[in-house]
DNA sequence: GCGCTTGATTGACATTTATCAATTAGTAGG
DNA sequence: CCTACTAATTGATAAATGTCAATCAAGCGC
């Protein structure tokens, strides 16, 4: 593997800390691959042979069941998926598949558990980040249990304006996988943002403008307990 | 803090496997409270100061935005909560209360963060009892955005039947906390158990009766990766 | 340019779910 | 036993959300 991607992963939290022969111990295992679009990486109920990093592109997470699908998150560099299911060596709960080309770095997952059982810093790390992704989904549960699907709508929204820290972009998606996202059809999303119109969101295309931020925070209500994903 | 709790304690997988000093430290630490029921135990928002054991009782761990509330879990005898927020020293994102009389431990937070750094047994304990409870969630979030409240309630009763090991059962909370739980009203819950009736499910105050297990199921159509707590 | 494909939007309608109000049932306390 | 309280149920209605079909718009290969 090029030395490059290696210090591209060592430079993620969740590998930054573990010892330097361990660390090369790993990525011995590891190995690169290049994925066109759409492609599918994993499937739910699969074993989990490796932990994937990945590089460069964008994947995808999403369950099925009985005919439905529902996007869960997407996970874009530098960032691994999926960890919790490798740790304990169960199947999959959600399948991967790339949304454009993208770089991935497979890491057998028989590796990751025997050091993670040897070098305590990883451990620590794999803890961090474990409790981190934890609490990502409760907040991601409030947001559903919570709010209606247009309060669903603005507070990511609003999400989209503090990471961006601007009052005008383009959504990172398209609107169908969003509005899978959100858990709500595309079709209902489509009237949402109509919806959003009289608390000052322009919509054209995939460009989106907040006319009055004030207006759709007082509407949104955003809190950190759900909406900050950094805490 | 009597004896036998620290056995029940050092009994749980979390603590079983940790040097008997560091268990020994924690424990110094660690003071034993019992609450009546309906005690706020810790609210949203505040800073983790101690990781909470449950002894004996049960304790509501619940969400509010806006004025409204939603039911996240229960926690019964033996088990931790809550985890995440310790660990990474950010505030709560549930609140708990207890649902009836009710035995806790109480440990620092500073301790157990301490002596994860420096018990490799504890701090693999800590990533696979993470890891299950990161599953748990998504588990929940598959089950809200992927089914109907009729089947979440169907896949409910399906799991207690496989919980309790019999069709018949009572139910371990009151209708109102499982409607939140479950993502609904206790209004639309009270349609719901109607609504099963077809399938064979027999309601009389809260005990459940499920006279024909295969209509239920062919209904519910449950998933393993929904639905099986235990992995 | 033209047809083709795919995603987005819109309208009409159905279903699901929530809300509100009233009633019933169960339970604890006097 | 009665009263008071709370939870559960029921009916009527409203709101939210989903479904289906049609149309529109953008991108792409030829």
């Amino acid at each position: 593997m090029p030395e490059s991607y290696k210090e591209d992963i060592r430079a993620l939290k969740l590998f930054a800390e573990m010892e330097e022969a361990n660390f090369d111990a790993l990525m011995r295992g590891a190995y690169v691959q290049n994925f066109p679009p759409r492609i599918d990486l994993i499937r739910e109920e699969d074993r989990p042979d490796f932990l994937h990093v990945v590089l460069t592109g964008s994947v995808d997470l999403f369950s099925s069941w009985n005919g439905r699908e529902s996007s869960m998150a997407t996970v874009r560099p530098i960032s691994t998926f999926i960890l919790a299911a490798t740790i304990n060596d169960l199947p999959y709960l959600m399948s991967a598949r790339t949304l454009e080309r993208s770089r991935i770095v497979l890491l057998p997952s028989t590796d990751v558990r025997q050091i993670i059982s040897k070098d305590p810093a990883f451990a620590r790390a794999i803890v961090t980040e474990l409790a981190q992704c934890y609490r990502s989904v409760v907040k991601n549960t409030k947001d559903l249990k919570l709010r209606t699907s247009l309060e669903r709508l603005a507070n990511y929204i609003l999400r989209q304006q503090a990471r961006t820290g601007s009052t005008e972009f383009d959504l990172t998606m398209e609107k169908r996988r969003l509005a899978s996202f959100l858990g709500m059809t595309p079709e209902n999303l489509s009237r949402a943002f109509k919806g959003l119109e009289p608390y000052g969101v322009k919509v054209s295309s995939n460009h989106i403008t907040i006319t009055n931020p004030d207006d759709l925070a007082r509407f949104a209500k955003p809190n950190p307990l759900i909406d900050d994903y950094t805490t």
